[in-house]
RNA sequence: GUCCCCAUAGUUCAACGGAUAGAACGAAGGUUUCCUAAACCUUUGAUGUAGGUUCGAUUCCUACUGGGGAUACCA
């Protein structure tokens, strides 16, 4: 890498000029803004007290200095305190064919023997179907496991699927009462839409039920206490939690109905499980733990029986781990789950995509872990993203605001035909390919359009501006990477000559920015992970992308009159197109050959 | 009440404490004898308010204003 050698002659320079200890890791490098000449820019203010000189000599002298010790830099100016550097035409040649011989240039392989990083996400309840802010859950979590595996960590993705509760018997109660035995295959709706149908229609009939309460002259509190049905689904739950066979028969049924829908979902979204966990089989989990915890004297229990956990020391309230009647609440679930997760594949290193509306629940989840000895969960990573706004407000399932994850992927589909069509492009491709192609796009701009923002932020999904192709979205980087296909195919025909990288080349200033952004891949990659941000892979490739549109624009690639030349240039698309199908596919987005 | 997150062009998004705050959409104009014009090039326009730290602040600290969330014996 050029930039630690850079940094250890920064340091060496430092130590000769000005006796100044300075670590090679310390010197922080930049890449040089546009407007000046150079590749790789330091910034000499923090060393100029120590040194005793003017910023503008100081550059000066350092930069001559460097220039000396490493045969790589063949220039050097400096411009107040800022020092640029230019890396020599041969260097960059190198980098090239480097490319080019690796696979996946950027990205490193896992090393299989090392503990996995599980990472859960998704985590759906089974009364209704997957939404918006789903897909950004799901898309995030499918994303992230690609850039740590691409970073040379060992992944495994797991599902933690809520299908129990009192949301489930609300649909099954509701389908008992006003479905006549529809099933999906009488009805021809998939399974998560119809159990979700029926959810709806409890809500509309408890609604009623409450007003007609109130009207009698009950409080609105009482009247949703009281109102027959939520007394039936809790009687149902609570059958259920007994294992009564009709309930639980019931509840099976109607759950297999979900899961048929929802792996149609995930398929259609190209994300998937190692391991899919279901709370009804975890939900009793983590007792132990708490009894442990009491044990141990980091617990406390009340006088009514109720176990807590004082953490006001930590700047938090006191949490409730156990209800008095010894019943589990969601944090005693998810204490037993981690402790499972940590045995079921001896990692260390948990990380959750959850909504940042679980933000108090994690910190508390990761610090009673510690306080119950399991040093690990410090490395507890609660990936926590932002909301999904619509233009005019909060989805509102009762509102009939959400936006349906089948209906927003089947309408972005419809959206990539009338597009192509529009622009009348492969006629050549048979019925099958273009269907393919259609979805390839489809979901290449509904990826793009989420992933592209940071997942901490809150974001705006306008349904109509979604699904546009043009500008900084998926759809522009994978035409991008379709026509570089297409000049290298047509390279290759128009000139059989090897690239030749000892063959001097003028790498002009379109070149370079390509070069360098070529260059930037693996550091890219190590920080998005550190961050665990598919955004900045996204805003990545974009400007690739970008790069070589313009470096193309007034670049001849195919009429060059030198071959060597003209091999170095399809050379360096081949290499752009590498990192463009590398980067999407961190970001789980496809690129077509040919679109 | 307490705690957490957010605030950047008309709009949607960028910017390890570094140089003149970048893109895209929108609006106005221009470009095709290399692939596939879903492209390229011009022009237009922004850091909520008031302080502080620093050689240097969109970035760090404090207060305020405005938006979102949490503070459930729900999950």
């Amino acid at each position: 890498m050029i930039e630690e050698k850079l940094q250890q002659a920064i340091s060496q320079g430092l130590k000769e000029l000005y006796d100044i200890d300075a670590e090679p890791k310390s010197v922080t490098l930049q890449s040089t803004r546009k407007d000046f000449i150079g590749d790789f820019t330091v910034v000499v203010f923090p060393w100029v007290k120590q040194a005793r000189k003017a910023p503008q000599q100081m550059a000066e002298e350092l930069g001559k200095k460097v220039h000396e010790l490493l045969p790589e830099v063949v220039e050097s100016n400096a411009e107040k305190g800022f020092l640029n550097f230019v890396i020599g035409d041969s260097y960059w040649q190198s980098l090239l064919k480097e490319v080019l011989a690796t696979d996946a240039y950027g990205t490193k392989n896992a090393d299989s023997s090392e503990a996995p990083i599980v990472i859960e996400y998704s985590s759906p309840n089974t009364n209704k179907p997957l939404h918006l802010g789903h897909i950004r859950n799901n898309l995030l979590g499918w994303s992230v496991a690609q850039l740590l595996k691409a970073n040379g960590n060992n992944v495994r993705m797991v599902n933690l699927v809520n299908d129990r509760g009192i949301h489930i018997m609300k649909s099954m109660l509701a389908w008992m009462r006003y479905g006549n035995g529809e099933t999906p295959e009488t009805s021809g709706m998939k399974g998560d839409h119809l159990v979700g149908k029926y959810y709806v229609e409890f809500d509309k009939h408890y609604k009623k039920e409450v007003e007609d309460l109130m009207a009698k002259g009950y409080e609105e509190e009482q009247a949703k206490k009281e109102a027959p049905l939520i007394v039936e689904a809790q009687s149902m739950l609570k059958r259920w939690e007994e294992g009564d066979k009709e309930m639980r028969d019931l509840w099976s049924m109607m759950n297999g109905w979900v899961y048929k829908g929802f792996d149609e979902t995930y398929k259609r979204l190209g994300v998937g499980f190692d391991k899919i966990y279901y709370e009804s089989d975890t939900y009793l989990l983590g007792k132990e733990l708490v009894s442990k915890g009491l044990e141990m004297g980091v617990l406390y229990k009340k006088e009514d029986g109720s176990v807590w956990c004082d953490l006001t020391d930590a700047g938090l309230d006191h949490k409730l781990l156990l209800r008095k009647d010894g019943t589990s609440v969601y944090m005693t679930q998810d204490l037993g789950t981690a402790l499972l997760r940590h045995e079921d594949f001896g990692t260390e290193r948990l990380v959750y995509v959850v909504g940042n509306e679980q933000d108090y629940h994690f910190q508390v989840l990761k610090i009673v872990m510690q306080r119950l000895g399991y040093q690990w969960a410090e490395n507890i990573y609660h990936l926590s993203y932002g909301m999904v706004e619509l233009p005019n407000g909060k989805m509102k399932s009762r509102e009939g605001t959400v936006v349906d994850a089948d209906d927003l992927i089947s309408e972005m589909e419809a959206q990539a035909k009338e597009m192509c069509r529009e622009k009348g492009k492969n006629c050549d491709m048979d019925e099958t390919s273009l269907e393919a192609l259609y979805h390839t796009i489809a979901l290449g701009a509904l990826k793009y359009f989420i992933l592209k923002v940071d997942p901490t932020r809150n974001m705006l999904f306008n349904p109509a501006e979604s699904i546009d192709f043009n500008g900084n979205t998926g759809p522009f980087i994978q035409y991008t990477y379709a026509r570089i296909k297409s000049i290298v195919r047509k390279g290759a025909e128009a000139n059989a000559v090897a690239f030749d990288e000892t063959a001097s080349q003028v790498i002009g200033p379109k070149e370079k920015e390509v070069l360098r952004l070529i260059h930037d891949m693996p550091s890219t990659i190590a920080q998005a992970a550190a961050a665990y941000s598919p955004a900045q892979i996204a805003n990545y490739a974009y400007s690739v992308a970008k790069a070589f549109n313009s470096f193309y624009q007034d670049t001849p690639i195919l009429k060059c009159e030198n071959d060597n030349l003209r091999s170095f240039r399809v050379a360096l698309c081949s290499a752009v197109a590498q990192v463009l199908k590398n980067t999407m596919n961190i970001l789980g987005i496809e690129v077509p050959e040919r679109m």
